[in-house]
DNA sequence: TCTGGGGTCCTAGGACCC
DNA sequence: TCTGGGGTCCTAGGACCC
């Protein structure tokens, strides 16, 4: 008899705030979880925004994603705490690792959420209470809080987990979404976002109940095919993706940077063309990656986004190829008026060096190129070095 | 004193081939 | 000289996620 499959979602409350107050609180701090509070990138950055906020601070009307300068005004006395990204992949590992330990058909989902197929557990119990039981272990082992969704497929497992919050397991059955999910507004659905909203709404669905029942052809309409049998089938709760346990290979590595006031000099842009080129060949390389194909982007100071892309004939993974590859395409999409706000590069089609033909009439100026990223290569490395290592100390010494 | 950074996937139109 | 249709690849743009 095909029995039916139980997912949990585990999503943790205010990843990075939560993990940014189990730091601090650590070294003796106060818990900013209790007060208004926000972490950002660079608090000094005019231009950085929230990346997470605290319930105190989402009460004073704080949103993740704005400004930490609108933010500050809506909340004077507001705490802005920089992340940290090293301790951040620890308290993710820390977290993933024990619920592991319930099912080992996991799926990391992001830093701070992953699926757990628990369709072959011997039920001796209420789902709810192992879930109740696991978020509790994280609580009590780590220090911050989870949510728990517990449905019969992944979406509905999402979906749960984003019921009321924080350090709470929901479910939400297949028979539980006429009453538990048809009620919300259109915009909770997953894969709903600000655009589609929009069009819903301005044919008079607002709930997920009112997308649920509409006929595909007029969603198709709205949406295209693909995305609008994907949404009426989620609205009314059917999602029949497995939990994946493989890491997908990386499709697209790719930077950008967003300069502290727009700038329109040939001599700026290179500067910054240089240093995104940098990061990105040398995460190619790490990853043992080769691209063929190489993209730019301009977003200007209205957010018009140009972009550009160009495929290569022989894939590469040298800084100076990538970077020339760029520039020229950078100057064939800037108007050379705009002041640009932010410039990106990416690389796509991937594939592994094994597989790549060595041209056997190289341009020996290759070799030079080489060489200099090998060095770049291993000053970057002795750098993580020193930087892992100071961290270790610190955290030895508190 | 408005809006980061890193990804994935889909669609539409044009080029090119048979 | 007007004419077709299918398939594939490429590019630009746009939507979504955390």
């Amino acid at each position: 008899m095909p029995r039916r499959r139980v997912i949990f979602h585990i999503d943790v409350n205010s990843a990075f705030l939560s993990w940014t107050a189990v730091q601090l609180m650590n070294e003796g701090h106060p818990d900013i979880r209790l007060v208004p509070s926000v972490v950002s990138g660079d608090p000094n950055d005019r231009r950085s925004i929230v990346t997470a906020a605290s319930i105190p601070a989402k009460k004073a009307g704080i949103k993740t994603a704005e400004p930490v300068s609108l933010a500050l005004r809506k909340c004077p006395g507001l705490i802005v705490v920089k992340g940290d990204w090293e301790w951040y992949r620890r308290c993710s590992e820390g977290f993933i690792e024990i619920c592991r330990r319930y099912s080992p058909i996991l799926q990391q989902f992001s830093i701070d959420e992953c699926f757990i197929d628990m369709t072959l557990r011997n039920w001796g119990e209420d789902p709810a209470d192992v879930a109740t039981r696991l978020k509790d272990e994280i609580k009590n082992t780590l220090g911050f809080t989870v949510n728990v969704g517990i449905g019969s497929n992944k979406l509905l497992a999402k979906m749960a987990s984003e019921f009321e919050k924080p350090d709470k397991v929901h479910t939400l059955w297949q028979e539980e979404v006429p009453e538990k999910m048809w009620p919300l507004d259109v915009r909770e659905l997953l894969w709903v976002g600000k655009k589609t909203e929009e069009k819903l709404k301005m044919y008079g669905i607002h709930t997920i109940g009112d997308l649920a029942g509409r006929s595909i052809g007029s969603l198709t309409r709205l949406v295209g095919k693909k995305f609008a049998a994907q949404m009426l089938e989620n609205a009314n709760g059917r999602d029949d993706s497995p939990v994946e346990t493989e890491v997908p290979e990386a499709k697209s590595i790719s930077a950008e940077r967003t300069f502290p006031n727009d700038i329109g000099t040939e001599k700026d842009i290179d500067r910054a063309l240089f240093n995104v080129a940098c990061i990105v060949a040398h995460r190619l390389r790490r990853a043992r990656f080769h691209t063929a194909c190489i993209s730019v982007f301009i977003k200007y100071r209205d957010f018009s986004v140009v972009q550009k892309q160009r495929q290569i004939s022989q894939p590469t993974d040298i800084t100076a190829v990538i970077l020339n590859e760029a520039r020229a395409m950078v100057s064939d999409i800037w108007d050379r008026e705009s002041p640009i706000r932010q410039i990106g590069l990416g690389v796509s089609k991937l594939t592994h060096e094994n597989v790549v033909q060595m041209s056997l009439f190289e341009d020996p100026q290759m070799e030079y190129f080489r060489e200099w990223d090998r060095k770049y290569d291993e000053d970057k490395s002795r750098n993580e070095d020193a930087r892992l290592l100071a961290y270790e100390r610190k955290k030895h010494n508190d």
